[in-house]
DNA sequence: GCGAACTATCTATGGGGATAGTTAGCTGAC
DNA sequence: GTCAGCTAACTATCCCCATAGATAGTTCGC
């Protein structure tokens, strides 16, 4: 049931159409939410049926039309009591490090290539985050700009601070999962690469 | 359908019923990956029809029974082919990240609260991850013994270092996740002038 | 010999999400 | 003036998984 969270979240900051939220889900939340068209057009839609929202058709050139979706009181009130609710911590479900248990199994390039593998996906996402951050020191932030325009001038701190500190722990966890592939890559090495009196001092007591 | 790959890694190490995967699924492997039984069983049937398993019917008592599944060679194959694969990184879906965005909604104490059960989520997994590396290390981990009998001497070191690399990372995870929850903490008494619920005794109106 | 706790397996239902494909209008460059 | 590329919205299908519950046999202590 998150993503109806997800969606409020962000039509708490200004009125969007399904497809601006498809592009903001691509874009700038990408990473932290995603979700494609064809979940947030009905979402959106049983979201109406249900009060958190209203649509408004607005033109769109001369005969085109879109759907503009405004989050109601009741969304707010919905959002909030989300917002304060414990969040629920399902078991992980982690491919990367069930795979790494089971290694030998691999050739050694193939553990070597999805090591590497590990390492560009999380330093793409490092860079793409530092960005963001960036961004929001900037003031280049569109989506965080708007918020504070709607904002009380005095939540402005609180509200840059909390979009700030989730792109710190997001980089700093991109940036752990690098050294660890790292650390894999080393020990592919040593097990595979180096000379037997390595190997065997790599064996744990 | 990485819960196949995760019952075949399992069932390499040793045949076991549908009912020992899952509490496999539910204590050891947990947290790395998990499955309820009423995935598990069908999903066996279907390996087997798909020839990467065989089933034999094993008595258990004067009148029950169960089904005890071992790898065939194809399993094998298969087993290996997807290790050499490279994973596919889907994006990802974080709620607690999401929610960290959107923090300045949230009432300040539960703010807190959300912060504390995610550092006590993280403290109790990484306690657990800690006694695995503690296992390995004293040999007491069942499933790992059992593996490195039905192994060659030389591959020990190598199954042994792997294991315990994949605990190391998602050790280093969950003290990364407890960081940064006490950096939101932090944050949150910054923003809204302390903590009244930490001097519970002699809290000031 | 009875009940409690455990072992063992299976079914049903529904939600969430991935992937792919369809339809239609708009805009701007060439 | 038309074609490519974008904006906009919707549909269909399949898979994975979560939750709940049904059924039956076993073991062991009292």
């Amino acid at each position: 049931m998150s993503l109806r969270h997800a969606l409020l979240a962000l039509l708490t900051v200004t009125p969007m159409t399904g497809y601006d939220l498809s592009k903001a889900f691509q874009a700038s939340v990408s990473h932290v939410w995603h979700a494609p068209d064809s979940q947030i057009y009905p979402e959106l839609r049983r979201m109406e049926a249900d009060g958190l929202l209203v649509g408004t058709e607005v033109p769109w050139g001369p005969r085109g039309k879109k759907r503009e979706y405004h989050v109601t009181a009741a969304g707010l009130t919905a959002f909030r009591a989300w917002m304060n609710e414990p969040l629920s911590y399902t078991r992980e479900r982690d491919p990367a490090h069930l795979r790494a248990a089971y290694l030998e199994w691999a050739e050694p390039d193939a553990a070597r290539a999805q090591l590497r593998a590990h390492r560009a996906n999380y330093a793409e996402r490092r860079d793409e985050w530092l960005e963001k951050v960036r961004e929001i020191d900037t003031g280049t932030s569109a989506m965080l700009e708007k918020r504070l325009a709607h904002a009380p001038a005095s939540e402005h701190a609180a509200i840059r601070a909390y979009k700030r500190y989730t792109y710190e722990g997001l980089i700093a966890r991109a940036e752990h999962e690098i050294e660890w592939a790292e650390r894999g890559l080393a020990l592919v090495d040593q097990l595979n690469g180096g000379d037997p009196t390595r190997t065997d001092a790599a064996a744990p007591a």
